[in-house]
DNA sequence: GTATTTGTTGTTGC
DNA sequence: TGCAACAACAAATA
């Protein structure tokens, strides 16, 4: 599941509970998979004791930063969820790491066991979270660099290559699909093939899917919507991608849906054409974003 | 039993 | 060298 504002949205979860408070006891599990690398013994001494301070998310990693110079990395994978249940609670089949306060069992559970765990002891930054691209949403994201990167990656699929992290830190096979609908590009096009034109709708919508998408799933402010779902819009591609006879939410024509780039990849035939629309003299009006609030 | 899954990494081959 | 494609990782679900 998770990708930018998912994982907001889960740290958002585990801060709420815990920040300010002292863990008291760190329980793991599965330590061959989700924990490999990580030096148990030392995230146990440093943790226990220490209290949460900040915590912050960067595309799909979090960083939770404890007194004492303790970084606590989680990184979802495919299936990884964060929980917060009572401090009695008892730990499942997929629940990797524990972390228990005095009120509180902070619990990371990943049935797949393909997300991770870092652990670093210092005053700097490790590297896990320093390596993280700039955000979509922060100034270094121009039209300029994404133009650049789709000329390096002008063969593959416009798809394929906004699912690099490098990039396009955070987004994943749902966002990508969304960005695309909404720029009108076919998921198949090679990067390199692209219109100045399309250039500049990808990145504007890279940047308002992202912008809406945290705003939505992980809230504003103090506030986190009661599940994942909760506020997204019926009018985004999200939620008619794996309907079975799915229609567009704007042209209201079927959808379709194939592996690009090695994923399953949905999109609006009536939408998105597999070449570019030739320039018009009389450029379309720009689809309506209410640029309210 | 088969095919599917919203992620990342290492390998292979061009 | 750089890039693109693909398998592998593991387990639940339909």
């Amino acid at each position: 599941m998770p990708e930018l504002a998912e994982v907001e949205f889960f740290r958002k979860r585990w801060a709420q509970a815990a920040t300010g408070q002292r863990v008291v006891r760190v329980l793991t599990h599965d330590t061959k998979k989700i924990l490999r690398g990580v030096d148990l013994p030392a995230l146990r001494g440093a943790i226990t004791g220490a209290t949460l301070k900040v915590s912050a998310a960067r595309a799909k990693q979090m960083a939770f930063r404890f007194s004492g110079g303790a970084w606590l990395g989680i990184h979802l994978g495919m299936s990884g969820e964060l929980f917060v249940k009572p401090a009695n609670y008892t730990p499942e089949k997929h629940d990797h790491l524990v972390l228990l306060t005095a009120r509180h069992a902070l619990v990371f559970k990943d049935p797949r066991m393909f997300g991770g765990v870092e652990f670093h002891l210092g005053s700097e930054p490790p590297r896990w979270w320093t390596k993280i691209a700039p955000a979509i949403s922060s100034e270094a994201f121009t039209i300029e660099a994404v133009a650049a990167f789709l000329r390096r990656r002008a063969r593959a699929p416009i798809k394929a290559v906004l699912l690099m992290q490098e990039r396009f830190p955070g987004v994943g096979n749902w966002m990508a699909d969304e960005i695309l609908w909404r720029a009108a590009i076919h998921p198949t096009r090679q990067a390199g093939s692209l219109r100045p034109a399309e250039v500049r709708a990808l990145w504007r919508e890279c940047r308002s899917v992202a912008r809406r998408a945290l705003a939505t799933i992980a809230g504003r402010g103090d506030y986190l919507p009661p599940d994942l779902n909760a506020h997204i819009p019926r009018s985004w591609l999200f939620w008619h991608r794996w309907e079975d006879g799915g229609r567009c939410p704007k042209t209201k024509k079927p959808l379709a849906r194939a592996t690009i780039g090695g994923r399953t990849t949905c999109w609006s035939p009536a939408r998105q054409k597999r070449v570019a629309r030739a320039a018009s003299p009389h450029p379309k009006k720009q689809a309506s974003r209410p640029r309210s609030r």
